[in-house]
DNA sequence: TTGTACGCGTTATCAC
DNA sequence: GTGATAACGCGTACAA
C-alpha cells in the first residue's frame, strides 16, 4: 500500500507538498499539483483515515448506544441520528448494551481511548452521574430526561403524553388501568414516571396491574391473560406491538381500551390509538446536540392519535 | 490526557514496560508490573485506541453498506450482523446508501483508506464486479446472490421462496397475479428474478401487472388500487408491511391472495400468508464469513408460512 | 512557494 | 528482564 512518503519519493516533491494538494491546500503550482495528482492516480493512493485521525485526535465517528437492534422504539431513532450524522459527514458506530450495565462500561473506556469523538446514549443501563466524568473526552447526549445531567438531552415527552392518555381515559370513564412496562430496573425513570402518573389519575391504581418486561412480543400473550384476569379496562401499553398483541387476544370478547405508544402501522391496521413521540426527529435533535457541543435539554413534542 | 509516555516517566520506567503491562506481556517483574499498573490507574490512563490502530493495521471495526434504517428487511439483517460481530468482538458501523451508487463509492473509498477491516454489503447499488477491485483492502461480504464475485455471500433464498408461493398460487387455481417490487433498478437481481419466475409459471404474466418502488409504505393505497384495477386474484408483495396495506384497501370486497414477505408481527395479526427468510441467521452467517476471510457462497433456507 | 523535521500514541525489534 | 529506537502514516510549525 503506497503512503505519502511513496508519492513524495516519485514525483520528487516533498511530503509538505503531496500533503498540501491532497488536502486542498494554498501555495502549490498548478504544474506540480497536476503532476502530483496524477501520480497519486496512477499508484491508486488513499491517506489512511487512521493516520489521519491519530494526528487530528478526531475521527467523525461517534458511538451510539442503545440496548437492542431491530425493535421500533429504537430502530426509530437510529434513523433520525444516522440521517444527521450523514448529512453532517459523520459516521455512526452501534454499541448495543443488552441494558448490561458492565458492557455499557465497556463502551465508556473505549470511548475515554478516543474511540469516538461522540456518544449518544439513547438508553442508559447505568446511573445518569456515571456518564459526567465522560465528558471530558466529547460530548454526550442522552435521548431520555437527563435532569441533574451536564450532557445535553433530546427526548420523547414520555411524561407528557401519558397525563394526555390517563386524561383520556378518565374522560371515557374509565374505572381500572393495566400498565405494560419495559424494565423492572430502578434505572428506568419512565418506569417510575409511569407509575407515579398512573396513580395520580386513578388512585386506586396499584402495581399489581403492572405487566413487567415487556420488550419481547413473547410476552404479549401472557399480558393480555394477565389482564383479563385482573379485570381492567383499559391498557396503557409501552408499545403498538404489545398492544396489538394484546388486542387480539381478547378477539371475540370485549376487548379493554389499549393504547399504543410508537405509531406504527400494525396499529393503524387494527385501529389503536396510539402516540407518536415523533423519535426520528428526536434522533437527529440528539445528532445535533452533539455536533454544537451543546447541553442543552429539549423535549420532543408529541401527537396523541386517537382513532 | 496521559500517554504511555507520562506513565513512563512518572513510574521511571520506559515506554517498552509500560506497553508490556497495558498489553500482558510477560518479562516484567509483578513488583514493577504492580506499581505501574497503580499509576495507570491513578493516573487514569487508558491507551489510545486510534494509535493502538494505526501501529497494528487493524481497527476491530466493520462497515455494513444497507440503504436505509428502520426497515424491517434491513433492520433484520442488521440485528445478525450486529449479534455476531458482538460475540467476537467487532465495532459495526453503519453506511446507508439510500441505492445511490456515488454515495456507495465513497464508501468504498473510505474502505481503500483502511477506516474498515471489512465490509458487509446488504444491498448494493453498483455492479458486482466493481467491488472486486476492493478486496484487497479487506474481506467483502454480500448479503445477496453474487455469482461470479470473488467476495462471500449468505444471502436469503429469494428465488426459492418465489418458486414455492407461485406454485402454492397454482395449486389454489390462481389465474392472474400481480407483483410489488423495490427498485426499478437493473441492478436488482431480486427483481429480474422475480419477473422471470412469474413468467416461467404464469405464462400470461407481464411487466404491466408489476408495482414498482414499493419500497415507502405510502405506496401500499397506490398499489392496491392498481390491483384492482387491473383484476389479480393474487398478489406476491415485497414485504409484510406491503402486503397489509394493500389487504386493508381490499376490505369489504374480495380481497386477492397476498402473500408478504418478511414475516412481521403486522402479517400474523391479518392472517397474511408470509415466508420467513431467516434474514437474522442470514446477518449472522454473513459476518462469520468475513471473520473467517471466507469467500463461501451460502444460501438461507427459508420457510413459508401459510395461515 | 517549498521543504525539513517533529508530533500524534502505540507496538515491535533488537541489543543489552 | 529491561530499555532505546524505529516503525505506523499523516499533518503542520517553522525555516528557507
Amino acid at each position: 500500500m503506497a503512503t505519502i512518503r511513496d508519492i513524495a519519493k516519485i514525483t520528487g516533491y516533498s511530503v509538505t507538498t503531496v500533503s498540501r494538494v491532497i488536502n486542498n491546500h494554498p501555495y502549490v503550482t498548478k504544474e506540480k499539483k497536476d503532476h502530483i495528482n496524477q501520480v497519486i492516480k496512477e499508484m491508486n493512493y488513499v491517506p489512511n483515515q487512521t493516520a489521519r485521525n491519530l494526528s487530528s485526535g478526531k475521527s467523525q465517528n461517534i458511538g451510539v448506544l442503545v440496548p437492542f437492534i431491530n425493535q421500533p422504539y429504537y430502530d426509530q431513532m437510529l434513523k433520525g441520528i444516522n440521517k444527521a450524522a450523514f448529512e453532517n459527514d459523520y459516521r455512526v458506530t452501534l454499541l448495543p448494551t443488552d441494558f448490561d450495565p458492565e458492557i455499557e462500561m465497556g463502551y465508556l473506556e473505549e470511548f475515554s481511548a478516543k474511540g469516538f469523538d461522540g456518544l449518544i446514549v439513547v438508553t442508559r443501563a447505568n446511573h445518569l452521574e456515571v456518564f459526567d466524568d465522560y465528558r471530558q473526552y466529547g460530548p454526550i447526549v442522552f435521548c431520555e430526561e437527563a435532569d441533574g445531567s451536564h450532557c445535553g438531552a433530546a427526548y420523547p415527552d414520555i411524561t407528557g403524553s401519558m397525563m394526555k392518555v390517563l386524561s383520556y381515559f378518565k374522560d371515557k370513564g374509565i374505572k381500572r388501568v393495566g400498565l405494560t412496562l419495559g424494565r423492572d430496573n430502578r434505572l428506568s425513570c419512565n418506569s417510575k414516571t409511569a407509575i407515579a402518573l398512573c396513580q395520580e389519575y386513578f388512585p386506586e391504581f396499584t402495581t399489581d396491574d403492572i405487566m413487567w418486561n415487556c420488550h419481547d412480543l413473547t410476552k404479549g400473550k401472557a399480558a393480555a391473560a394477565f389482564f383479563k384476569e385482573r379485570g381492567v379496562d383499559a391498557i396503557l401499553a409501552n408499545g403498538d406491538e404489545i398492544a396489538a398483541i394484546i388486542l387480539k387476544e381478547y378477539e371475540g370478547g370485549k376487548a379493554p381500551l389499549i393504547v399504543g405508544r410508537d405509531n406504527l402501522l400494525v396499529g393503524e391496521m387494527l385501529g389503536l390509538p396510539t402516540v407518536d413521540h415523533q423519535l426520528i426527529q428526536c434522533g437527529e435533535t440528539a445528532f445535533n446536540l452533539f455536533y454544537e457541543e451543546s447541553s442543552e435539554k429539549i423535549k420532543q413534542p408529541f401527537e396523541f392519535i386517537k382513532r
